[in-house]
DNA sequence: AGCGCTGGCTTTTTT
DNA sequence: AGCCAGCGCT
C-alpha cells in the first residue's frame, strides 16, 4: 500500500520507528512515547527524517510539528530530508515541491532558537519585554565581570575564579537544577570556598540581566521552563504541537527533558533519538539519565526501538569502537555490525613528536588525495582545539586549505564585540553592557566615566537622544556629536536596517585603526560582517541569529564554500558529532589528551573520555587512522614548567583493543631533504626503537 | 581616572 | 599564551 512506499528504503526497525503510531484517516498520527536508540552511523538522522516524512504524507500539519535537534546546521539538514522524502512520496505532481514541504516545517530549530521564539511571542504574559537581547557566551561573561569587580570580589588575598569559570559554574548549576554546592563539589572542587561570594554575585547577575532585558543562554531554557510552570500556558504551549521530536536526546540536560515532559505530560506525539554510547556534553549538564530514564517517565512506558545496523565503516573500524565501549560499564548495549563489510584495519601510528605528527598527517592527506579521496571527504580530529596548532601551521606551509570547526570563534574578536556593541545598544538602550563597551572607545573614557555616564542618562529619561546634552571627559568630547548622532540615527524607530552596519562601521573605521594592530585584517572581518547582516531581515534577527548560531570559523562569514573548493576539515571531536568522513585521523591519542588530563580520577569523567574516543573513531568510514606522538609538548604554564612530557599510552588502547589496530611508523622520506636539517643519513631505524618502546 | 606595563596564575569540550 | 590584578606614570 502506498502509505509504506516511502518508507521502503528502511531496514525492518527503521521502518518500525519511522512509522510508529496509528494513522488517523487523513488526520494525522495518533502515536504514544517513542525513543529510538541509534549507535553511530545507523541511519538516525535518515530515521527521524523519514517519520517526519511519514507525519506529514498522513496529513499532520508540519506547523504542528516540533522538531529539537542539537545544533542548526542539523536542523536545516533534518527539514531538507524530510521534505525530499515526503515530497519524493506524495508525487512531484499534487504536492508542493520539496523545498517548500520543507519550509513549511517552522518549528525546527534547537532549544534555545525555539525559545527564543516562544518567548518572544508570550513575552507579555511574562513581563518580559519582547525586544530582549540575547546574550552569547563572551557578552554573558563580561557582565559577570563587570559585577565582580563592582561587588569588590577582584581585589582579594587570593584569586576569586576567572570570568568563564563563574559563568561555567553558574550554566551547570541552572541545568543541572540542582544546588550550587553541588556543582562546586562535583564539577569545581577547586572553587567550593567561593560558595558565598559566587552566591552574591550571581544574585546580582540575575538581577541586572532583569533590568537591563537580558537573557543568556540559560536564560532562554530556564524561562521556557517557568513558562511551562504555568499550567495554563503550558497547556496552551503544548496543544500548538501534535508531534515533538528530539534529536540527540543523550544530550540534553535536565532542565530540557523537563521543558519536554511539561510540554507533553503524557508522552503523546513525543519521539526522541539518541545514543547513550555518545553522550558528550556532561560539562554542558547534559545527563545520560534523560535518554536511560526516557521509558519509564511514561505510562505506559515508552516503546524502545534500537538500531545497531552500520551503515557508516568497515567492520575493522567497528571492531575496534566495539572494543573500546566493551570496557565500560555497560547500558543500552549494542554491538554494532557493518553492512559495508570488510575493509582495512585501523592504524596506530606512533611518531616521535607533534611535529613529526603534523608532517605524518599532511603526507597521508595528500596520498589519499592522490588516491581520490578529495580533502572534504577527509577530517582531522582532536580532543582540544589547541591541538591543531602544529598542525595547522604545516598545512598552510604545504598549501593545504583547511576550514576549521570549534575553537576560537569570530564572535570573540575585540573589532568584532565592539561592533556589534554599538548595534546591541541602538537595538535595546537598558543595554548597559554594550553601552559601556561602546562609551570606552573613546579616547579618555573608561570603565567609571562610562558608568558616569550611563547613570546620568538613566536619571534623564533614558533614550538615547538625551547623551547629546551630557559632557563627556575632555579626551573624549572631540568624538562626542558623532557618536551620539549615530545612536540617535541607529535607535530611530523607523531606521532602515539595511545601511546600518555600513553606517556603523565608518562611524567605527577611525577608533579601530587607533586601538588596534593590523587594522586592514580586522577591517576585513567587519566587511564580512556587513555582509552577513545583509541576509538578516532586520536588526533584532541579526543580533540574535548571530548570538545564538555564531559562525564556526571567520570563513563561514563568506557562506558556504564554493562546491569545486576543496578544503580539509579540522575539528574537535565535540563539534564533530554526527559528521563522517572517508578517512578520520585522530591526533594525540595519549594519556593527557585521550583522556584529558582533567578526567584523571574521575571514573564518570574518564567514562565520558570514552565516549568521546568512540564518537571519534565512529566518524571514518574507510580509514582510520590514529595517532601517537611519544613526546608531547604542553603549552606554557604546567605546575612545574615542563616543556614537553613522555606521552604515556592512552589508556583506552588496552591490549584487547590494540589487538584491532594495525601498529606502524611513520613512513619517513629517504634520500629526499629530510625536513629536520640534523639528521643525515639513516643510521638508525628509528621506528623500530619507536615500536619497541610499547 | 585612564592607560600601559609587569608578573603571577591558569582546567579541555559548546548551544 | 592569555587572563587579570596591581603598579606607576600621565
Amino acid at each position: 500500500m502506498s502509505s509504506v512506499s516511502h518508507l521502503e528504503r528502511l531496514n525492518e526497525p527503521q521502518r518500525r520507528a519511522a512509522a510508529h503510531g496509528q494513522p488517523l484517516p487523513g488526520r494525522g498520527v495518533r502515536a504514544g512515547p517513542l525513543l529510538i536508540v541509534a549507535g553511530a552511523g545507523t541511519g538516525k538522522t535518515n530515521t527521524l527524517a523519514h517519520r517526519v516524512a511519514h507525519l506529514l504524507i498522513h496529513g499532520v500539519d508540519p506547523a504542528r510539528i516540533l522538531l529539537l535537534t542539537f545544533t542548526r546546521r542539523a536542523a536545516a539538514e533534518m527539514r531538507r530530508r524530510a521534505a525530499d522524502v515526503a515530497a519524493r512520496a506524495l508525487g512531484a505532481g499534487r504536492a508542493p515541491g520539496g523545498a517548500a514541504l520543507g519550509q513549511r516545517l517552522v518549528w525546527a530549530g534547537t532549544f534555545h532558537s525555539i525559545a527564543n521564539r516562544l518567548l518572544r511571542h508570550y513575552a507579555g504574559a511574562l513581563r518580559l519585554d519582547p525586544q530582549f537581547t540575547v546574550l552569547d557566551r563572551g557578552d554573558a561573561a563580561d557582565v559577570l565581570d563587570a559585577l565582580r569587580t563592582e561587588l569588590g570580589l577582584a581585589q582579594k588575598e587570593q584569586r576569586f575564579p576567572r570570568k568563564d569559570t563563574c559563568l561555567q559554574i553558574y550554566s551547570h548549576r541552572v541545568n543541572t537544577r540542582g544546588t550550587l554546592r553541588a556543582t562546586l563539589e562535583g564539577q569545581f572542587p577547586w572553587c567550593a570556598h567561593w560558595e558565598e561570594a559566587l552566591t552574591g554575585l550571581y544574585r546580582a547577575y540575575v538581577e541586572r540581566k532583569q533590568r537591563e532585558s537580558l537573557l543568556d543562554y540559560d536564560d532562554l531554557l530556564l524561562y521556557w521552563h517557568v513558562m511551562m510552570s504555568d499550567g495554563q500556558l503550558a497547556q496552551r504551549i503544548g496543544a500548538q504541537f501534535d508531534h515533538v521530536l528530539v534529536d540527540e536526546y543523550q544530550d540534553t540536560n535536565t532542565l530540557q527533558a523537563d521543558i519536554l515532559y511539561a510540554l507533553k505530560p503524557d508522552g503523546a506525539g513525543v519521539a526522541v533519538v539518541g545514543d547513550d554510547a555518545q553522550s558528550i556534553y556532561s560539562f554542558r549538564a547534559a545527563s545520560v539519565e534523560n535518554i536511560l530514564a526516557f521509558p519509564e517517565r511514561f505510562t505506559p512506558r515508552a516503546e524502545v526501538i534500537t538500531l545497531a545496523r552500520n551503515y557508516r565503516s568497515t567492520q575493522p573500524i567497528l571492531d575496534l569502537a566495539n572494543a573500546v565501549m566493551d570496557e565500560a560499564p555497560r547500558q543500552y548495549r549494542k554491538e554494532l555490525h557493518a553492512e559495508r563489510g570488510s575493509g582495512v584495519r585501523p592504524r596506530l601510528v606512533t611518531v616521535a613528536d607533534l611535529r613529526q605528527q603534523a608532517e605524518c598527517v599532511c603526507d597521508e592527506v595528500l596520498r589519499h588525495r592522490e588516491a581520490h579521496v578529495p580533502l572534504r571527504r577527509q577530517g582531522v580530529l582532536f580532543r582540544s582545539s589547541s591541538h591543531s596548532d602544529v598542525l595547522e601551521i604545516e598545512l598552510a606551509r604545504r598549501g593545504i586549505p583547511f576550514v576549521k570547526y570549534g575553537g576560537l570563534r569570530f564572535l570573540d574578536a575585540g573589532h568584532v564585540k565592539d561592533l556589534l556593541a554599538l548595534l546591541r545598544w541602538a537595538d535595546n538602550p537598558h543595554n548597559a553592557l554594550a553601552a559601556s563597551r561602546v562609551l570606552q572607545l573613546l579616547p579618555g573614557m573608561g570603565p567609571v566615566n562610562a558608568r558616569r555616564v550611563l547613570e546620568r542618562l538613566a536619571g534623564l529619561d533614558g533614550r538615547l537622544g538625551a547623551l547629546r546634552g551630557l559632557e563627556p571627559p575632555a579626551a573624549a568630547a572631540a568624538h562626542w556629536p558623532a557618536l551620539v548622532d549615530l545612536l540617535a540615527e541607529l535607535a530611530a524607530p523607523h531606521c532602515p536596517w539595511p545601511g546600518q552596519v555600513e553606517r556603523a562601521r565608518q562611524w567605527y573605521q577611525p577608533h579601530l585603526e587607533r586601538l588596534y594592530e593590523q587594522a586592514h585584517t580586522r577591517g576585513g572581518d567587519l566587511e564580512q560582517l556587513t555582509l552577513l547582516a545583509g541576509q538578516f531581515p532586520s536588526r533584532e534577527r541579526f543580533l540574535t541569529e548571530l548570538a545564538l548560531d555564531p559562525p564556526a570559523a571567520a570563513g563561514d562569514l563568506s557562506g558556504p564554500p564554493a562546491l569545486d573548493e576543496d578544503y580539509l576539515v579540522l575539528s574537535t571531536v565535540h563539534s564533530a558529532k554526527g559528521m563522517e568522513w572517508d578517512t578520520v585521523y585522530l591526533l594525540n591519542v595519549v594519556d593527557g589528551s585521550f583522556p584529558s588530563e582533567f578526567a584523571a580520577g574521575r571514573s564518570e569523567l574518564l567514562e565520558e573520555e570514552r565516549r568521546l574516543f568512540y564518537v571519534a573513531l565512529t566518524r571514518a568510514q574507510n580509514d582510520l587512522l590514529l595517532f601517537a606522538p611519544l613526546q608531547f609538548y604542553r603549552t606554557g604554564q604546567h605546575r612545574h614548567g615542563d616543556v614537553h612530557v613522555y606521552g604515556a599510552r592512552s589508556r583506552f588502547l588496552t591490549d584487547a583493543v590494540l589487538a584491532h589496530v594495525q601498529r606502524v611508523a611513520p613512513v619517513v622520506a629517504v634520500g629526499g631533504e629530510p625536513s629536520s636539517p640534523g639528521r643525515l643519513e639513516p643510521r638508525l631505524d628509528v621506528g623500530a626503537r619507536l615500536r619497541d618502546m610499547w
